[in-house]
DNA sequence: GTATATGCAAACCGTTTGCATGGCT
DNA sequence: AGCCATGCAAACGGTTTGCATATAC
């Protein structure tokens, strides 16, 4: 399968319109099919280092839209920046404290025998696990 | 005990300067021996509203003097915004998504069985674990 | 006396927004 | 045609920093 054409359907999926830079920047985060952790400035980077024409605001607000019509995540490990996950069922991520990157750890790996009680009145809406890694040695 | 006597004690042991905005900033935040989690802007307010002369530069400043002198830890779950506990040791927290507050889970009721690897050449350095609430009905 | 903390205001940086233009259906 | 996406630059908000002053040791 080609690479926009994963887009093309990943776009479909959302109900979003499958304008040039979102057909653009959805090739580049699926079009490999593989899970993919950006950032706005990363995923700008790629952009243009693949020569597609997009501005800046553009991504901020792609990625927003992405996300608002659920085909990505967005994930909070570094106060600094905002992270945003192609996948998007409930995962725990690694962080690489020494390279600020963002990846997948195995949710089969995690096993969570026991989850603290929501106090009254309240439900959970997710559990985010960040196993934060640093360089051995 | 007197709460500026434990602030005091507490700068102590992170072997930091006892100025009188640092006391006022560690008694509002272990002068009662209770855990706390705040953001700068909300210790500035408690401190305003105490009645301490502080500039919210020294808030910032002060806040990460503490974290650095290692009696206190920031905790990243929103973003826009730092978070600050008085609890150091590793420990799951509730973030309260309805009204953006962070409290402490009893760390005796999250029960991790099996955590993914870490991946060759690295080391775990932390897992943060943040139960996101959410209003029920 | 010397090193360090404080306060203020200005810089900073990631992100969002207002508005005019251009593109999708 | 009408609605929505895009681009740019300017605004934004939380945080940091430079520099002069004040304070702890």
């Amino acid at each position: 399968m080609l690479a926009h054409e994963r887009g093309q359907r990943w776009l479909t999926e959302g109900g979003l319109r499958p304008t040039r830079q979102r057909l653009s920047l959805a090739s580049l985060l699926v079009g490999d099919g593989l899970n993919r952790h950006v950032t706005a400035e990363s995923l700008y980077a790629a952009a243009l280092e693949a020569g597609e024409k997009v501005s800046l605001a553009t991504v901020y607000n792609t990625l927003r839209a992405f996300c608002e019509a659920g085909i990505m995540h967005e994930i909070t490990v570094d106060g600094t920046r905002s992270y945003f996950d192609t996948r998007i069922d409930d995962h725990p991520h690694f962080f690489w404290e020494d390279d600020n990157r963002l990846s997948d750890a195995s949710p089969e790996e995690l096993e969570i025998a026991h989850l603290p009680e929501p106090p009254a009145g309240t439900e959970i809406s997710r559990v985010d696990v960040v196993i934060r890694l640093r360089r051995k040695g």
